[in-house]
Order: C-alpha cells, then sequence, then structure tokens
DNA sequence: CAGTGAGCGAGCTTCCGCTTGACTT
C-alpha cells in the first residue's frame, strides 16, 4: 500500500494531472476530476421553480467512481487544492467538488494558475484563496438558464413542428446564422460589369522589349459603354504618368486559439472542426502541445524566451520579436495559454501524418507569432489615357524582408482576385506605352459565401456565442438534429461576354468562368428554416443575436457581487415561460406549407409541406371519394424555393424499367434517397452520379450487380442448418448477423473458424443492447 | 432500414459546458 500523501491536488484534466505531478513532487497527488463532476438532475428540469430556482444536483454517472476515489483520497489528505481553472466553470467546479467531498474549510485551499510552468504552480501554491462564491452563482445562472431555455422551448418544437428536436440558447442562433444567411443568398441578385485590362509593350532603358500588365480604374455597367471606351483607345496615346513607392509592412497572426485553429486546419487541410479537435486532443495527451480548449492569445514567459532562442538560433536575431497579444474577443476567460507546442524547440511531433501536420502548423504559428514583421514595398503605376480622366494601374509588391513569412502565412476566407503581386517591368516615367491589346470582360458580383464549419464558428466567436469546448459539439448537434447538412454542390459554367482591341480592332472573345461550387459548405434544411422561423416569431428575445451578450453582463453582475443570480433568473423566467404557455395553447402547427399552384391538368392544388417524414410535395386534398398524392423532395431542394414545374416532376416517380430476371425494376424515393426496386431489394442510387428520373435499366441492372458482389464479399462464413445465421465482413471488422441482429466476436478469434455452436454461444452471451433509437 | 403522410396513446426526446474514452455494424 502506498503511504498517505498530505497534499492532494484536484485539476480538471488528467493530462494537466500528470504534467503538473512532476512539478510539485512526491508531497503532493496530483488528481483530475474530468471536468464537471455534477449536473442537473433531469427530473422536473431540475431546478425547483418554487423555492428561488434551486438546482437539484446529482452526481454524473459517469462521475460516480472517480467521485468516489477522490472522496477517499481527501479523507486521507491533510490538504486538499482544488486547482481547477479560473474561470466560471472552474470556479463551480472546485465548489461542487468542496460540496461533494464534504471538504472542511480549514483543509481547503483553492489556487489557480494560467500555464502549466513550474514558476506558475509554486507561486499558486504560495497563494491560495478560498471559492469565490459569487462566481459560482454565476455559473448557476448560466447553468439554470440554459436548461430553462432549452427544456421548455424544446417541447414545444415537439408538438408544433417534430418529435425529438431541440432547441437552446446557442444552437438556435448558430443556425439562424445559417437561415439568414440563406436568404440573404436566395433573394441576391448578381450585378454585372466590365472590367478592362490593358496590356502595353514599350522599350526599355537599354532598348529592351518589355511587356506591362494594368487594369483601368473603374467598370462599366454595360457592355456598349465599355465598347466606346476601347473605341476610342484606338487612336490615344498611353504614357507612364506616376510611380509610386510606398513602402508597408506585414505583422504575424497570433499564436492559436480554439477556434483560430480550426479555421486554418479547415483552409489549409480541409479538417473539419471536430476532427482538429480529436488531432490536437492527441497531440496534448502526449504532451506535444499546450492545452487545446483556449481562448486565449497569451504565451507565458518560458515559451516566449524559448521561442526567442529557437529564432535567433534557426534564423538569426533580425528575425526576433517578442510580441505580446490581447484577445479582442467578447466574453474571453482567459483560463488558459494559447494553443502552442510544450517544447518550443520541437519542430515535429505528432503519431501519424495528420497529427504531424496539425503540430506543425502549430509550431509555425507559435513561432511566427514571435518574429519581425515583414517588410514590403509597394509600387504602383500610373498610366494616363490622352483626353480621358480614366487611368491604367499596374501595381506590384516586393519583399524586402521576409520576417515572420519565412515560417507561416495565415490563410484567408476570401477567393483573391486580380493581380497585384510580383515585380513589375522597368519603367520610367513619361515613357511612352504601346497597345498589345485591351480587353473588356464581364463580371458578376457574387453572393455572400455560405459558411463552412470553421467559418460559423469564427462567427459565433465574435458574437460570443458558445466557448471553445463547445464549438465542435453544437457544430454537430445542428447538424444531427438535421437542421443543417454539410455538402459539396457542383457550381455552373457562366459564358461571359466580352470584346478585345488588338491590331487596331475589336473583337468578340468567349471566356467562361466556374461560379458557385461549394465544398464542405453548411446549407440549412427545410426544418432547419420552419424551427427557425417558430422560433424567431414566437420567442424573438432568445433568437436576438445579443441574447446571449445580454445575459452574459448579468452573469458579470453576479459575479460581482452586485446582482442575486436567482433574482435575475426569476426576472427572465416569469415572462419567458408566459410566452411559452401562450406558445403551446395557441400557436398553429407548423408546417412551412407554401402553395406551389394548380396542377396543369386535373386543377388540383399543388402544396410543399413538412411530413411526417421529411419535406413532401401533395397533390389534392384528402376528401370523400379523393385521396391526395404524395412525394418526398430530392436532396437539395427546398419548400421555399421549389417550383411548380419541379414538383410536378417529383411525382413521375416511382417508375418502371421494364424487367430483369422476369421481375419489375422500379426506380423511386425511398427512406434513404432515390433507389431501385427489384425482388424485394433496394439498391442506392449513386449520389451526384445518378439520376432516378433518366437513369437507365442497364444502369440500374448495373447497380445491382454491382451490390450483390460487394454483398458477396461480406460474407465469411454461412452455415447449411441455419440460414439466418452467418459471419460478416462489416465497417468495423468482422461480426454476427443472426436474425436482424449483430453480434460482435471477441478480440484474437479467427472469424472463419468460427463453428455454429460458438457463434450461438457468443449471440447467447452478448450483453443486451443499450437503448438507441 | 427500404412505407408512409394519421391515429389509439404510452413513453421518450431536449439544454450548455467541463472532461475523456468506449465502441459502434
Amino acid at each position: 500500500m502506498r503511504n498517505m500523501v498530505d497534499n492532494l491536488v484536484i485539476v480538471e484534466s488528467p493530462a494537466k494531472a500528470k504534467t503538473i505531478g512532476k512539478y510539485l513532487g512526491k508531497d503532493f497527488l496530483v488528481k483530475s476530476s474530468f471536468g464537471h463532476i455534477r449536473d442537473l438532475s433531469k427530473k422536473d428540469y431540475g431546478i425547483d421553480l418554487n423555492n428561488q430556482y434551486q438546482p437539484q444536483y446529482i452526481i454524473s454517472p459517469d462521475k460516480k467512481k472517480i467521485v468516489a476515489e477522490l472522496k477517499k483520497l481527501a479523507k486521507e489528505a491533510k490538504t486538499v487544492w482544488l486547482a481547477s481553472d479560473e474561470d466560471r466553470e472552474g470556479e463551480a467546479i472546485a465548489w461542487h467538488l468542496a460540496e461533494v467531498l464534504k471538504l472542511p474549510a480549514d483543509k481547503t485551499r483553492r489556487i489557480v494558475f494560467h500555464e502549466i510552468t513550474k514558476n506558475a504552480i509554486l507561486g499558486a501554491i504560495d497563494n491560495p484563496r478560498s471559492v469565490n462564491q459569487n462566481l459560482v452563482n454565476a455559473q448557476q445562472a448560466r447553468r439554470v438558464l440554459d436548461r430553462l431555455v432549452g427544456f421548455e422551448l424544446s417541447p414545444v418544437l415537439w408538438k408544433k413542428v417534430k418529435p425529438s428536436l431541440s432547441a437552446g440558447r446557442v444552437q438556435s442562433v448558430a443556425v439562424r446564422l445559417l437561415v439568414d444567411r440563406e436568404r440573404e443568398i436566395l433573394k441576391f441578385v448578381s450585378k454585372e460589369s466590365f472590367r478592362v485590362s490593358g496590356f502595353f509593350s514599350f522599350n526599355d532603358k537599354k532598348g529592351k522589349p518589355a511587356h506591362l500588365k494594368s487594369e483601368l480604374n473603374q467598370r462599366f455597367s454595360s457592355l456598349e459603354e465599355a465598347r466606346a471606351f476601347i473605341d476610342f483607345c484606338k487612336t490615344a496615346d498611353f504614357l507612364v504618368s506616376g510611380i509610386e513607392t510606398k513602402p508597408s509592412t506585414k505583422s504575424p497572426a497570433p499564436p492559436f486559439t480554439t477556434s483560430t485553429l480550426q479555421q486554418e486546419a479547415s483552409r489549409k487541410f480541409s479538417f473539419s472542426v471536430s476532427q482538429t479537435m480529436t488531432l490536437a486532443q492527441h497531440l496534448y495527451e502526449a504532451g506535444h502541445i499546450t492545452y487545446m480548449r483556449t481562448d486565449s492569445v497569451n504565451l507565458s514567459d518560458l515559451a516566449l524566451n524559448t521561442a526567442s532562442k529557437e529564432i535567433t538560433e534557426e534564423f538569426g536575431k533580425e528575425y526576433a520579436k517578442r510580441r505580446l497579444f490581447k484577445t479582442k474577443v467578447k466574453g474571453a476567460q482567459e483560463a488558459h495559454e494559447a494553443i502552442r507546442p510544450s517544447y518550443m524547440n520541437k519542430r515535429e511531433a505528432g503519431a501519424n501524418a495528420n497529427e504531424k501536420k496539425l503540430y506543425s502548423l502549430i509550431w509555425k504559428r507559435a513561432i511566427a507569432s514571435q518574429m519581425s514583421a515583414a517588410r514590403l514595398e509597394k509600387t504602383t503605376i500610373n498610366i494616363s489615357i490622352s483626353n480621358r480622366t480614366e487611368r491604367f494601374l499596374s501595381s506590384g509588391e516586393v519583399l524586402l524582408f521576409d520576417g515572420f513569412l519565412k515560417v507561416y502565412m495565415e490563410g484567408s476566407d476570401e477567393e483573391k482576385e486580380g493581380n497585384g503581386n510580383g515585380l513589375l517591368p522597368p519603367v520610367t516615367k513619361d515613357q511612352k506605352l504601346d497597345i498589345d491589346n485591351i480587353e473588356a470582360l464581364q463580371r458578376f458580383t457574387h453572393y455572400p459565401p455560405r459558411f463552412t464549419e470553421a467559418s460559423l464558428v469564427k462567427k459565433m466567436e465574435e458574437m460570443g456565442i458558445g466557448r471553445p469546448s463547445t464549438y465542435a459539439p453544437t457544430i454537430s448537434t445542428i447538424q444531427n438534429r438535421e437542421y443543417v447538412v454539410k455538402e459539396d454542390r457542383p457550381g455552373i459554367t457562366r459564358e461571359l461576354k466580352g470584346i478585345v482591341l488588338s491590331d487596331g480592332k475589336i473583337t468578340s472573345i468567349n471566356k467562361s468562368e466556374k461560379s458557385g461550387y461549394e465544398k464542405s459548405k453548411l446549407f440549412p434544411t427545410d426544418i432547419g428554416m420552419v424551427v427557425n422561423d417558430f422560433l424567431v416569431e414566437h420567442f424573438s428575445n432568445i433568437m436576438d443575436f445579443n441574447f446571449t451578450a445580454s445575459v452574459e453582463k448579468d452573469f458579470d453582475s453576479i459575479a460581482d457581487g452586485e446582482l442575486v443570480w436567482h433574482s435575475m433568473i426569476h426576472k427572465f423566467y416569469i415572462p419567458f415561460h408566459k410566452k411559452v404557455d401562450n406558445t403551446q395553447k395557441n400557436s398553429q402547427r407548423s408546417s412551412g406549407e407554401r402553395e406551389l399552384g394548380k396542377h396543369p391538368e386535373t386543377g388540383e392544388t399543388i402544396i410543399v409541406r413538412i411530413g411526417r417524414y421529411g419535406p413532401m410535395a401533395q397533390i389534392g386534398e384528402k376528401g370523400e371519394d379523393s385521396k391526395p398524392r404524395f412525394a418526398r423532395l430530392q436532396k437539395g431542394q427546398l419548400i421555399e424555393t421549389i417550383t411548380l414545374e419541379e414538383a410536378l416532376k417529383l411525382f413521375n416517380l416511382p417508375r418502371s424499367l421494364g424487367e430483369y430476371e422476369d421481375t419489375e425494376l422500379i426506380v423511386g424515393m425511398g427512406r434513404f434517397g432515390p433507389d431501385i426496386r427489384h425482388k424485394g431489394s433496394f439498391y442506392s442510387l449513386k449520389k451526384d452520379l445518378d439520376d432516378p428520373m433518366t437513369i437507365t435499366a442497364d444502369r440500374a441492372k448495373e447497380l445491382i450487380l454491382q451490390k450483390r458482389e460487394a454483398d458477396l464479399k461480406k460474407i465469411i462464413k454461412t452455415f447449411d442448418n441455419d440460414p439466418d445465421l452467418m459471419v460478416l465482413n462489416g465497417r468495423y471488422g468482422p461480426y454476427i448477423s443472426y436474425q436482424k441482429s449483430n453480434f460482435r466476436i471477441p478480440k484474437n478469434t479467427d472469424p472463419a473458424a468460427l463453428s455454429y455452436e460458438e457463434c450461438k454461444d457468443l449471440i447467447e452471451k452478448a450483453p443486451k443492447p443499450k437503448k438507441k433509437k
């Protein structure tokens, strides 16, 4: 048995516990609580509405074991150090620990540190305090408010829209951002203009021919205007009227926070936010990086010093520059450092290719943040046109000193357009220029971009909605609820009108551009839109983008001891609950129903709406002797935008493709999208490849044969005496399939060698399936 | 899991923020 240890330190994360344990030595035992240990009970909201909103806490089931262990250790220890994070949630964790472990005040110390360095931790031990009850109360208010909002709003949706839906302070506003943006895009009308580019030639001082590319400082709104201008150019003189050089500098971005890491990993590697977090978690647990859920851009002195040393050694003294960054984010709590390598001189780490990529990104960003600014020189050449006020401009940028750009350049969400980089040819002032050609080309304004997971996180962070620990889960939730889908969508190729002046003649040119291609973008669904509109109509205060900011102000007042937390909740809850009640009783069911028009032949009304199984179109109504007909909407079609013609087409399904193997082949829209039905089996069409409206019988047969072959490959073993039992190969390896249920095979078992009896035995002994939808 | 588009009515769903694994078919 181990000797009792005098000092028990409790932190939130086990990886942190390990590191701190090393710094504190053998008089201290460092353990972790694995985050919160208690939460509100789910019964009756877990809140006593008649008694000042008293929270009803229960130990979370998955924390029972750790709580029992901590209880025992706390009893044995002389002093218990509560070292959870220094923010609202961390303070609450410390308080819950003190309550649950029944810690007497005289043997309990609350300590905090923002960085995991020996000095910071020893300093914290020297400066203990007690639990700050005001801050705890601010957290309780936050928790109770979120529970009340979520658990009162969601049931309204179950009744008025669809079961199992959800609403909440954070997720509903996230969806609203997407719906609002989608509507902006839907009503967007792109404007055309004509951009004029001039290509000139001249002989430089040595008489060598050189070329200069430039752009007119004005666009024309029609091809006619552009043509008139270019026509004028035929006889005009072009002269370099000015050369302007301006020095400029570019400074590095701050080191990563959770949100900026997610954005960069998305831009540079196309990682989803949850993928980024999983990789970062691994790097953290392996000791390669600091904590990955943070809103701070701060670096410890130790990190600053080692970064400076690394930069000086690697690139030279002139590349190092100590920089301190300040957060600009609303409501940042800054309990940790920025995300950085644990050891700044370690250039590579990670167990696989993706971890290595992410680590390298973190290293570059952290190192770059401590490097000198890049120095540039930007040159603009002005080209005047005789008797015209317009000018052609040509610009170039020369890098004088690369500075931080030597290691890292931040990505951008905006697509870049045009020239403006690189060296310019050696023109001199008053140089006369000859026309190579002058071209006018149609341009179209583009609608605002749809959100990616990462750009949505960025927006949420800017608005102070959600926390580093919840960005990824929130993004998952709104997709799981099917408020939003992440998809690629093909764009269109657009023909561009244009003319070109060359050799004194103007001719038409044909060019085209790809437009509107969307890669891994978030699209709101019909359900998302209907739920959003319902909530905006009935609960405009919760859906207001400033709701979180305004309650955060109240939480701050509670933390400062200026506001009693349950009074704040009461003031919110009374009118809110009244609205909930009123909406439950009086509001209409909401299905997003929209009338598209009448059937061209029968005159029946055609509507689209959300039905029990999702968005659908309906012809006619239920009457004494009339039965309505139904059809599912296809992927990418929205209730809000579908046309009568498109809706009518949906009723062409299911359709017959003739006979195959003496049985009819039918293509239709099934629960999982378009499919082929044949002999009681279903064969999914390949998305983006097959169109149910046009698919041929030959292609259908091909799909059937492919599926049959794939199924055959899945079979490892069958048994003649019992066709229900099979050993199959699945996504997670071999498994046993029996009467539509699946069973695991223990590791180190050869699936092909299993006998019938062994299989039956495994089925018998299998643990009962857990409840799942 | 492969239809259907409403209905007996029981029993369930749901929030946000802290943390990690466990484990899927």
